[in-house]
DNA sequence: CCACTTAGTGTGAAACATCAACTAAGATAG
DNA sequence: CTATCTTAGTTGATGTTTCACACTAAGTGG
């Protein structure tokens, strides 16, 4: 087996980011608007080449792109899938492998916005993409709706200490239909994937609500069952 | 932007194979044993280099691949993930986009362990494997375990028709436990997945079966519970 | 201290899982 | 020709889970 060693036997490869935050309309991705051919002035996902030389792996890759774009440094990242083929960029053969990133609403409005190159959009009804952008954001939309059935993937669009009404309402926003608040109480206590924060409430004018935290930050718990 | 033009910026893109059949001692995986170097005599997943030329998309690039390595042309086939580091192949930074195929018992029989260098191995015990195919054959059993749970994939694994009992056998092999035929038999109804093929039977020196085929040949559905 | 709001729990009917028995329909042996 | 064996496919009885909804709890503000 003899490496290809003509650039032009090795395809474009480049990481691209579906960056998800929850905004009061509902989900929302993060877009920028492309300076430069190919696809200039159309809004596209963040994205950029992986760097063989400075990356040590794609999610380090992911996680590079995600910081120069938005200074995000941590949030929750999870490869989505990856898309090749002879089409999708008119500069030859190229490889995209699709990551999605969630962020906390607070985490969203403290970088985000700040350019007028970089925007939040409503992620059900985002304009024309770049690329096969729009493919990819349908993918990742279809990942996202799907694991929030049966995952706790939805905690991470809460800051770090969260209600249960609080959660609730994100599945429920994500979902687009409501659920009762006692099987979902149960689900959550079953998957065992939440401890309340001792002493720590959410005080408003009516009854105050225990505050709670993801027990592995970064790790995503499975439910037995379909919410 | 500008495109990453050096050679040595470009990582290596290659495709590689996790191809699983049923065997009499349950799940096994067609691996290769390597006969260049890097890790030559060892045994590696099929696999080989996305030719930006010939294929058209990454699906195509698989297939291709599964097509000349075991001459089977149109089975199954999903893709997985995408492993990339500097570490995992010594001639440097590289990208393998993963994935799985399922393959019929007696298409697995007509090609496969043809040659001595192609073998079925037990899935759950095969023999170390080169560059980090371990990690990637583990990743695929996880996603195969997982998405017999809820849904359809298993039924490719066996001939286009057959009967539910032998559909249920299969679940019941990659699960490594018993289902109970009734909630078994009311799962596959209820997603409307499969449909008897009129006056087709099996027959043997009992009650004869109906035979069934799945309604989309490609196609995987999924249930609404677990199982 | 009463009204209001949201937090969190309890409850009964319906749906479901589980286990096991039952009937059905062929082959085969005597 | 009939009894028996084997697997196909169905039915039912029982305990558990789910679902919708009502209820109690605990704070604020008038």
């Amino acid at each position: 087996m003899t490496l290809p060693d003509d650039s032009d036997r090795r395809p474009i490869a480049s990481v691209d980011l579906v960056i998800f935050a929850l905004a009061e309309a509902g989900l929302a991705v993060l877009l920028m608007r492309r300076g430069a051919a190919p696809f200039a002035g159309s809004w596209a996902l963040p994205g950029g080449w992986i760097h063989p030389g400075a990356d040590a792996d794609l999610e380090a890759a992911a996680r590079r792109v995600l910081r120069e774009k938005t200074g995000v440094e941590a949030p929750y990242v999870e490869q989505l899938q990856s898309f090749g083929n002879a089409g999708r960029d008119p500069r030859g053969w190229s490889l995209s492998i699709a990551y999605v990133a969630l962020l906390s609403a607070e985490e969203a409005l403290r970088r985000g916005a700040n350019a007028a190159d970089v925007a939040w959009h409503p992620a059900a009804a985002s304009p024309p993409l770049a690329f096969d952008h729009d493919a990819i954001l349908r993918a990742a939309l279809a990942r996202l709706r799907s694991k929030v059935e049966y995952s706790t993937l939805p905690a991470h669009l809460l800051p770090a200490a969260f209600t249960l009404s609080e959660l609730q309402s994100v599945y429920e926003r994500i979902l687009g239909r409501n659920l009762d608040k006692s099987a979902f109480r149960k689900r959550i206590a079953d998957a065992g994937c939440v401890e309340a924060v001792p002493g720590a409430m959410r005080r408003a004018s009516h009854r105050p609500a225990q505050l709670y935290r993801l027990k592995q930050a970064r790790a995503t718990a499975f439910f037995d069952r379909i919410l």
